[in-house]
Formats: C-alpha cells, structure tokens, sequence
DNA sequence: TGACTGTTGCTGTCGCGACAGCTATCGGGC
DNA sequence: GCCCGATAGCTGTCGCGACAGCAACAGTCA
C-alpha cells in the first residue's frame, strides 16, 4: 500500500490528498473510532458496575469524592462536564443516599460534597472494576505501546483545545 | 524504540502493580482521556456546522445517506447507533426538510432515507469540515503514528467486544 | 455605604446513546 | 390456509454532555 519512506511525512501535508489512507472515519460523527472505543469501554465498565446500581460517572466521582472532600466546581473537569452536569449528577447520587450536600462555611456559594457511609461501603468495590476493565482493554499492549497511546490522545486533545489542558492527575 | 526489558513487557504483567504510570484515568468515566478527545472531537466539529444548522451526527447521516440509498437499519452501525437513535435522528433531520422517509417498495417493514434537494445542496460543503477538523486533529502526526494510533484503537475495539477468553472478570 | 464584577450552583432545553417493549411485516414450515 | 420465529422500525425511559440564563453570594472599589 504505501512505501515505507512515507512513514514520517507529516499528516499536514497528506492533508490535501484526497485518496489518504485513514479517512475521516476516525473523526465521522459519533461512529468515529474515537468515539466508539470510548462508548464500548464506558458499557463495559457499567455492566460490572451494574451490581453497585451505579453508572460509570457516578462510580468516578465517589471515587473522587471519596478520596478528598471537593465542590462540584473543582470536580467538574475531571469528570469531563460542567458544573450544570454535575447538579444532576449529584441530584442522582443524592437521591441514591451515596453522597450528601454540605455548605461550605467559609464561602456560602460554594458546596462540599459528602460521601455518606452507604457510599464509603461501595467505594472500595468501585476501583478495582476500573482497573479490571483497564486490563481488558489493553491486553496485548507493551507498556511502550500504552506510553504511546496516552501521548498521542493528549497531543490530539492539544490539538484540539489549543493550549495544553493538562487533565491527568 | 523497544527498551527491551520494560518496553515490550506485556500490559498484563503489570496489572496487579498498583503504582503504575498510566493509572485508570485512562478509563474513569466520562473524564477519561479517550472520552475527552471524543468530545472535544464533536465539538470542533460541531462549531463548524453550526452555519449549516446541524450536529455532527446529523452530518455523518447525510453524507452516508447522499452516497447511497440505505435504510435505518444499515446505517445505525456506521453511525455508532441503534434503530432507536436512528428514528429519533431521522424525526429531528425530517422536521428540518433535510430528509425524507420513503416505504421500500419490495418489503413494507423497511424504510428508505431519501435525502431531499434542500438536504443535497449542503451536502457537499459537509464533507470538508470533517477533513479540515482530522487535519487539525492529527496535526504534527506522522502517517507512521496516525496508523499506528487507527491499529491500536482497533486493537482496544476488539479486546472490548471480542468474545474472546476473558481470564479478568 | 452602594454599585460593579466575577464566581457558584441551579434550571431549562436540546441532542444523543443504551435498553426494553411494542407493532407490523416477512418468511418458512405444516 | 394457519402458525411461528425473525426482522424493521417506533416509543418510552434513563443517564449524560453542551449551552444559555438565572439568583445568590463574594470581593472590590468608588
């Protein structure tokens, strides 16, 4: 298909060819590759979180949570939404006893989310699922390759926000 | 680019470490690095539709659609949906004049997208903005890394929905 | 003191994915 | 003819992300 020396041509410049070897299916609508890989994983990690009765988002932010008190604010870009996003999010873990509401004293616009102890008790279940389905995701992979991967998501994510949005903990 | 002892050692080997460098942020919930290169993935794409009054999902159904006749059925796998998504997708697309549902004359369960004229005239400025946003996404990216990231997606895709063994579980 | 500005969380609206259940239709077998 | 399973599309429900608008509050400055 194409010749070896072609391997370290930048994408730029194949840009204009229209005949390119990866299409825009890596960018098509929610059948992106992207975007399915991104979906089947987060099914895959609900469907081990079923038994909990909580949902991928949900189990990330008891996570969070769990580990330091935090308000929806600071929480919010970790989870990957905003805080409205984090209202009904909170609204669901609320309603399920997992989590509780506090005003934060010092500042009355703010909350301090807590983790009540029915939501302490699941916690130490939830990460291992995360970790498990990590496994499945990446088995076969080298360590380097999984180094490689992580760096080109984030030069991607670069790409596409302009500045470096450094999300990883 | 292999160091020999650590590069090449498989991911698996290394699961039970519990200090490894790529932590589940991989995988956490909707925060995770590959849902959040999804997102801002539609977002970039979908900014440059907003001239044209549609969502990047809309877009990628009239692009398949204009190509090739098909019904609900056949797209909603190239769509990353259900027959379920793709009714609603096509009510929201029919209400906007883009789109029209027509009885299959040999089988009457079936439905054929038919797009319309007002749906054809922006067809052809739809494709573009999908190239000019990979463009932007994959820039810096060799032909060399863009392959490798499209075989090692595929890789994650299989090892997600593949029926393989699964020794994790 | 009072106005101004920025922040925080809430609410409404829209689009979308996943799932379950339903109807109409098709096809094969008897 | 009838019956039975499979298939296509529709509907309802839930969770979630993006966006816009709102009220309460905080810190600042005249």
């Amino acid at each position: 298909m194409e010749s070896p020396s072609a391997g370290s041509r930048p994408y730029q410049d194949q840009d204009q060819d229209q005949n390119r070897a990866v299409p825009i299916a890596l960018v098509l609508g929610g059948g992106s590759l992207l975007n399915q890989v991104g979906r089947e994983l987060r099914t895959a990690v609900e469907s081990r979180l079923a038994p909990f009765d909580v949902t991928s988002q949900q189990a990330a932010l008891l996570l969070h949570a769990a580990r330091q008190e935090a308000s929806p604010n600071q929480l919010a870009p970790q989870l990957g939404t905003d805080t409205a996003g984090m209202t009904r999010l909170l609204d669901r873990l609320e309603d399920k006893g997992l989590v509780r509401r506090r005003r934060h004293p010092g500042d009355r616009r703010s909350i301090v989310i807590e983790v009540t102890d029915e939501g302490r008790a699941i916690v130490p279940r939830l990460a291992p699922v995360f970790g498990r389905v990590t496994g499945r995701l990446l088995a076969g992979f080298t360590e380097t390759e999984v180094r490689e991967l992580t760096g080109m998501l984030q030069r991607m994510l670069e790409n596409l926000t302009g500045t470096g949005a450094e999300a990883l903990s």
